[in-house]
DNA sequence: TATGAATGAGCATTCATTCAT
DNA sequence: TATGAATGAATGCTCATTCAT
C-alpha cells in the first residue's frame, strides 16, 4: 500500500475511533508508522488531512451501495452500528468545513446518497422521503453510541413505514 | 442573573455557535463578564462546565414539550433549524463523556425524549417508532447545518408517514 | 522589576548577542527567568515581542543624547562598538515590519535621530548632513561587527570631515 | 548556463527580495527549475549555499568598479537603492559568519572596497576616509529600505564633503 | 548527475488549570 | 467570592538534510 494511503487509513482508524479533535498529528503518524515529516508532505494541513480522509471514505466503502429499500436501510444500519465513529467523524469535518465558510463536502456526501435511494422509492415524494431515511439512519447512527440498537427490527420497522405509504 | 448561570449561558451561546473544540474558557468567561478563577470556582473543570452546559439547556429550554405528534415534530424542526449548534453541542459533549466511559447524559436525554413522545402515540410499537421519529428530527437537524429545510413540509410529510400505521 | 520588563530585557539580551533569527522564545523565557505562557501572556506573538523590544530600548537607552556634533559621533561610535548587535536586532525588525507592509518604526527611529542631530549642525544642509552622519555611525557600527574600529580616531576624522563644510 | 550557476542566480533573487531567514532550500530549488537534491548535490549544506552566494554576487557583480570618487559614489549609492536587499544580505551572511567563528568574508568584501577606493582619494588618511565613505553608503543602502534617497543630491552632498579636505 | 520521498528535531503558539492576593 | 498573572505540557507545522533510485 501506498504512504499516502496508509496515512489516510490511520487516520480514519484514529478519527472514528475516538473523539475527532482528540486525535493529533503525531499519532496519526505513529499509526501509519511513517514520521510527522511525511504526513505535511503528502498533506498540506491537519485540515487537508481530514477533507481528504471524508474523501477517501466516500469512495473506499460507499457505504450507501443496495439493490432496494430494505438492503439499503438494512446495510446502513449495520453499518453505523459496527461503525458509529464515522458519522461523527464526517459530522466533525462537515462542522469544521462549514465554519471555514463551505457546504461542498457535506451537500457532496448527502447529495450522493440521496441520488442512489431515490431511485429505489415508488412514492409521490421521493426527493423528501429520501432525506427522511438517511436523516433516520444518521440518527439512529448517532443513538448507536449509547443504545444497542437490534437492526434487523429497526429495519422491519422502517420499511413497514415506507411500505404503507 | 446569578453568576453560575451568567457562566452557563455565555457557554451555550459560544458553543452553539461555532465548532465545540474551538470554545476556550479564557472566551466563556469573557463573554460572560467575569474571569476565568471564576469560572473555576464554580465548576471544577471545562467538562464539568459542558456537561452542567448541557443539563441546564435540558432543563431550561425543554425543547421536547408538545400536545401532540405534530407540534412535537414541528416545534422540534423549528428548533433545530434555528439552533442548529445545540443539537452539535450535545453530541460532543455525549462522545467525549462515552470516551471517559458514561452514557448516562446521552440517555437521560434520549429517555426524557422518548417518555414524553411514546405517550402521545397510538401505534402498536411506540417505543420502536418514537425513537425512530427522534432519530428522524436528530439526523435533520445535523442536515440542517447544510440544507435550507422547509418546516412545515416536513412536518406534514413526517405527520403522514406516521398516520399511515 | 516587573515580569514584562524583565522579559524585554532578557530578550534585548539575546537578540543583540547573537543572529536575531536565532534567538527562540523558549530561550527569552528561560533567560528571562519565566514560563513561556507569560511571554505570550504578555506579548500577542513573537513579532511583536521584538517590535516592543525595539520600542523599548529606544525608551530606556535614548542613545542619541548629546550635547553637540563631537560628543554624539563620540557617544554613538563607543555604543556602536560596544554593542554591534543592538544595530542588527533594529535592522532585523525594520526588515521584517517592511515585509510585513509598515515602516513605522523604521522611521520613527530615523527621525528622532534626525530631529536631535539637526539642531547640532550649523550648515546649509541640515537635514541631509544629519542623514549622512547617521549613515556613517550605522554604517561603521555594522562594520565593528568585524573590524576593530578606533572611536577616538575615527571621531576626529568626521567631526573634522563636518567642520570644513 | 550551468545547474551551479543557476541555483545561486535563483537563490540571490530569492534572498535579496525578502528576509533572508525566510528564504527555504525547497524555494530556491523551486525557483531555479531544479531538485532539492540537485541543490544540496552542488553545495554541501545551506550556509555553504550562502557563503557562495556572497562570493558569486561579488564576483558576478563587482559593483564597487568606478573611475572616481564621484561615480563610485553615485554608482553604488543607485545600486543601493535599487538593490536594498544585497545589503541585508551580506550582513546577514556575515553576522552568521562571525557568530560561526570568521570573519573571511566580511573582511574580504570590506578590503576589496577599500582597495578600490583608497587609490582615488587625494587625502591625507585615504584608509580612514574610504572606510568613513563605505560605512556612509552602506548605511545608506540600510536607509533605502524605508527612505527615498535622492542619488543626485546626496551624490553631490557627499562629494562636496571630501572634496572640501 | 538528478530526483523527491522520507526524516525528526525544533519552533511558535495555545489553553486548561492553579493560586496568591 | 473574585481576579488574572503564571505555568508548562501538548499541538500543528517547518525545514535542512539524507538517501534509495
Amino acid at each position: 500500500m501506498e504512504m499516502r494511503e496508509r496515512i489516510l487509513e490511520a487516520a480514519l482508524r484514529l478519527y472514528t475511533s475516538k473523539p475527532p479533535q482528540n486525535v493529533t498529528t503525531k499519532e496519526i503518524a505513529k499509526a501509519a508508522g511513517v514520521s510527522i515529516g511525511l504526513v505535511f508532505h503528502y498533506f498540506k494541513s491537519k485540515d487537508e488531512l481530514e477533507r481528504e480522509g471524508v474523501s477517501y471514505f466516500i469512495e473506499k466503502h460507499a457505504f450507501l451501495e443496495a439493490k432496494n429499500v430494505r438492503e439499503f436501510v438494512e446495510k446502513n444500519l449495520k453499518f453505523a452500528k459496527e461503525n458509529p465513529g464515522i458519522f461523527r467523524f464526517l459530522q466533525y469535518v462537515f462542522e469544521k468545513e462549514k465554519y471555514a465558510g463551505s457546504k461542498d463536502l457535506a451537500l457532496k456526501v448527502y447529495e450522493d446518497g440521496l441520488k442512489r435511494l431515490k431511485n429505489m422509492l415508488q412514492v409521490e415524494n421521493p426527493e423528501k422521503i429520501a432525506t427522511l431515511l438517511m436523516a433516520m439512519i444518521d440518527g439512529l447512527a448517532m443513538y448507536s453510541f449509547f443504545l444497542d440498537l437490534d437492526v434487523e427490527e429497526f429495519t422491519d420497522t422502517i420499511v413497514g413505514l415506507i411500505g404503507c405509504l
